[in-house]
DNA sequence: TTGGCAATCTGTAACGTTTCAGTATATTGA
DNA sequence: TCAATATACTGAAACGTTACAGATTGCCAA
């Protein structure tokens, strides 16, 4: 029974990254038993894996990935899928960290995919299936009806999308509640006495701009105040050019006497906009904007501000990925993140 | 010289992703062969070489990362090593912009590994050398002396840092010249009549927090400025309490008429304290900031402005670490951004 | 003719892992 | 006692790639 001294490698050299090899030769079992023995299989002696799992513990084994990723398939990559050529995505640096509290604890890496805008928002996601490169995958700017999501479910990788889609599919998403948003905004504003509302939109195309806009449409039906429509630039266009065409729209007669704004960058050029065309904001009239960091009150105390948490939305998006990757309903991996209250400034400091 | 018709599983099904295998079947050459001539090896024909290449494309053939990895160790991973605890990073994103423009045409994925302020930073760069992770690492928040650029330099794994260290060692870096900055800054000031001047620096243990003092510390005794100290914060305190200090700050009779901010963000915070103390932006103080995204101005069109490009950054960190990878000096991989002038207000739209 | 050599090509082994198809030993049932 | 069966373990093969150590061929010098 005796086990031959030296393997061609299994020397004494205590240099090497310790391998299955290395453990089997350590503990005395072939190769198979000590990979059965680390994932608890079920024919292995209750002593036996309690003796090899110490060893590993001591020597610090840890799965060589290519192994595993040859083997099996698997990965062990997540990848989020970005548009890099969107101007102040400032929240992406959230939605990472976000996604990176979730995964610190399992054997998952995080890898960022790019996409620029003169690509096919599908190429990324068609390059990770097709090489196998993740077995997951994030995707944000969704679209109601998105080829992307619409591949993935075709071709069974699991994935989570940052916003809804409809499709009639089911698959999981974290989404935050634009509707909502929208109309307790313009409730805000009605509830102030304002009348003639307008909307910065997000981008065409994207889901959750339906979303905006039918919160922001029942709401003002609901209150009886009426739109200015504002339908020539969205979140995505420069700051320049939202600034020129607020400054437009408050130059006019009818101009509106209050915004709801989807971005906080937005909203700073639409308060200079604003001030452009000599007005004072909360005087003549009123902003509610969505905001991810607590920043916009320090830009005008005047502005209304609903908060965002994409660092939520990170997480919450790993999780769901990560929960059908196990073997979860994707049903079930769906939330939805409901918007504060509008808060105005409240500084507890000095004055 | 017949080829046995069928292997196993090179058999008719075009389901599968092709490998060397299908590739070697294909053009009925052997799989050394296949490999040699894809990498443009001498020994390969020139024909042959053409024809692998051309059949390879054809069927869009692309090398399985698991086995490369497994056999000769290259992973194609770059790492980018984060700390995810610090609020207001929104320049990370640009960041990973910048790198993932640079690694778009290679074969390089980006992973993002973060760690935590509880954490020993060198923690994530131990883990990422022991286990083979990456072929490059890029680090931020470096040190003058910096353990985890002693530790990478000993294992050998290419790596670029964002900031210099100051250890008599070389390696890659990126850097924006803090120094610079900082001095023209104090310029500036001096040059609109500021003479009592307050610095808000980078965190302390930083280089370039030192390179920012060093710059401001220099070019007051140049200009016969005097410095009214700040020392109880810097850019990495919470935006409410740097608020505070400035406001007590500015309380006082020997306040100063200007600063230099070392962060937009907490810039922010500065001339929320210079208005919670009764005082006016441009009248009673001024203050240059840095910058990397242009929105300062729309905050408060009296602000002075000093740009810094990221994803520039970001991008010179990539290719540095490709450039250590790819075999050449260290030392001729290190760049130094320099500091645009410092810029007031100047709008060209409407009025 | 022969040996040598360059030019091309090839099979095998190995990277570290898991799966398949066992083998050896002890335990049970009759 | 024997066979059947459960328990605990094992070697070999395979994933896709590259490196090593040959093979085969044709050509040239001697």
């Amino acid at each position: 029974m005796d086990r031959r001294a030296s393997e061609k490698d299994d020397d004494t050299s205590a240099k090497e990254r310790p391998t299955l090899k290395t453990l089997a030769f350590m503990t005395g079992l072939g190769v198979t038993t000590v990979s059965r023995a680390l994932k608890d299989a079920p024919e292995i002696g209750a002593e036996t894996r309690r003796r090899v799992q110490l060893v590993a513990k001591q020597i610090g084994y840890r799965p060589n990935r290519a192994g595993v990723r040859l083997r099996t398939g698997k990965t062990n990559v997540i990848s989020l899928v970005l548009n890099t050529e969107h101007e102040l995505m400032s929240f992406v640096s959230d939605i990472i960290y976000g996604v990176t509290e979730v995964i610190a604890d399992t054997p998952y890496h995080l890898i960022v995919t790019p996409y620029s805008r003169s690509q096919d928002p599908l190429d990324p996601v068609r390059y990770l299936v097709e090489t196998g490169s993740a077995d997951g995958v994030i995707i944000s700017r969704t679209q109601p009806n998105d080829p992307r999501a619409r591949y993935m479910l075709e071709r069974g990788i699991p994935f989570a999308t940052h916003g809804r889609t409809d499709m009639g599919l089911v698959h999981p998403y974290h989404d935050f509640d634009n509707y909502a948003f929208a109309s307790e905004a313009v409730r805000h504003l009605a509830g102030i006495g304002r009348r003639r509302l307008a909307l910065l939109t997000p981008p065409i195309g994207l889901t959750y701009r339906g979303h905006t806009v039918d919160g922001f449409t029942d709401a003002l039906s609901e209150v009886g105040a009426s739109e200015v429509p504002f339908n020539t630039v969205t979140i995505d266009h420069s700051i320049e050019q939202i600034r020129m065409r607020t400054a437009q729209l408050m130059r006019r007669e009818d101009r509106p006497d209050g915004f709801v704004s989807s971005a906080a960058a937005a909203t700073l050029a639409i308060v200079a906009g604003i001030e452009d065309a000599g007005l004072k904001l909360g005087r003549d009239v009123d902003v509610v904007s969505k905001q991810s960091s607590e920043l916009l009150h320090l830009f005008r105390r005047e502005l209304l501000v609903v908060n965002e948490n994409f660092r939520l939305a990170g997480s919450e998006l790993a999780r769901a990925v990560l929960g059908w990757i196990g073997g979860k309903e994707p049903g079930s991996l769906q939330s939805l993140s409901k918007p504060g209250e509008v808060q105005a400034y409240r500084h507890s400091g000095e004055k």
